[in-house]
DNA sequence: CTAAAATAGTCGGTCGTCCAACTAAATGCC
DNA sequence: GGCATTTAGTTGGACGACCGACTATTTTAG
């Protein structure tokens, strides 16, 4: 009759970690499931801030994008690269901020398989109370000093563009 | 008629990063959209290198979680701790890795709301040449120096460790 | 000892991401 | 010019994560 077992070390990693420990060095291991745990983290935070504005990160930086574009409209196409995500990503975050009727699809004329978003009033207003509520929400990130948070993007992007994302 | 925007800023940035530059030098932003990209990239690594096994990288820490169990079974509710994803995460995997052979639920006789999650011969299988194919990847995480993941995980942990995370 | 509260797991639904495949339109090449 | 190739966007399906709600069990408190 099995019982719940007990591992030889501390509280709680993501098993990467104990894998780490375990199989080898892998430092990598280690710090790869490290980020994916502070991701979780973050998002968390980000989504928890945004619910009362009915949008998630992912649709506020689809609303950011747009807005900060020079004619004040985007090709779905350049959001996705922008944001880095799946065509379908895009198509399905368009969706849903034109259902909530914060963004409009406007066909282009001069190249008729391309389609631009485009904010409405609603969706200027809420993008405005969104990036509000965000600055205000007291971060996980704020939890290092701004030193520490240049230094870890720092390293992030060394990271980034090892893996040729850039 | 709208035309393709230009941004007056470099190649591609997450939107919270243009935003940064922006709104307000809110490193915390900048920062937190870099670490959901890098996600995201290690994840796809990590999920391309398993795929020929069949199992996703998130299957894979249940597998590795159970395997270290000291009696070689673990209770989901465990699972869902350690690995800090919600309970019904949990199920889904079991359910998945159940589906296709590589676990077995036991039901627990001395609490009977609890079931326990046991490799089975395949499980081990599967998990021993899934951890070979990871080792053998060229991680984008390798592009950092031993010295610079050490140091990125120290980062994050104290941020961990700042929100709560422990 | 019993009623209330906590715990374990599941179900149904939402959301975001990806892939494969497809349509329509523009571009390139001979 | 006309056909092959590329590009833009969508659809359908898989997957993982979450939440709310619910059932079945302990456990706790009075």
């Amino acid at each position: 009759m099995p019982t719940e077992p007990k591992l030889p070390f501390d509280p709680i990693e993501r098993a990467g970690e104990i894998w780490a420990r375990r199989i080898g060095e892998s430092t990598a291991m280690k710090l790869a499931t490290s980020i994916m745990r502070v991701q979780q983290l973050i998002l968390a935070e980000l989504d928890a801030a945004l619910r009362p504005h009915g949008i998630t990160f992912a649709r506020y930086e689809v609303l950011v994008l747009i807005s900060f574009s020079s004619e004040g409209t985007l090709p779905l196409s350049k959001i996705g690269e922008r944001l880095m995500v799946h065509p379908t990503s895009v198509t399905n975050a368009i969706d849903r901020l034109e259902s909530q009727g914060l963004v409009r699809r406007l066909p282009d004329e001069a190249d008729r398989r391309r389609t631009f978003a485009e904010l409405t009033d609603d969706g200027k207003d809420v993008l405005a109370a969104s990036t509000k509520a965000l600055m205000a929400i007291d971060f996980a990130i704020d939890g290092l000093t701004a030193k520490q948070q240049d230094q870890t993007y720092d390293l992030l992007r060394s990271l980034r563009s090892s893996a040729g994302d850039f």
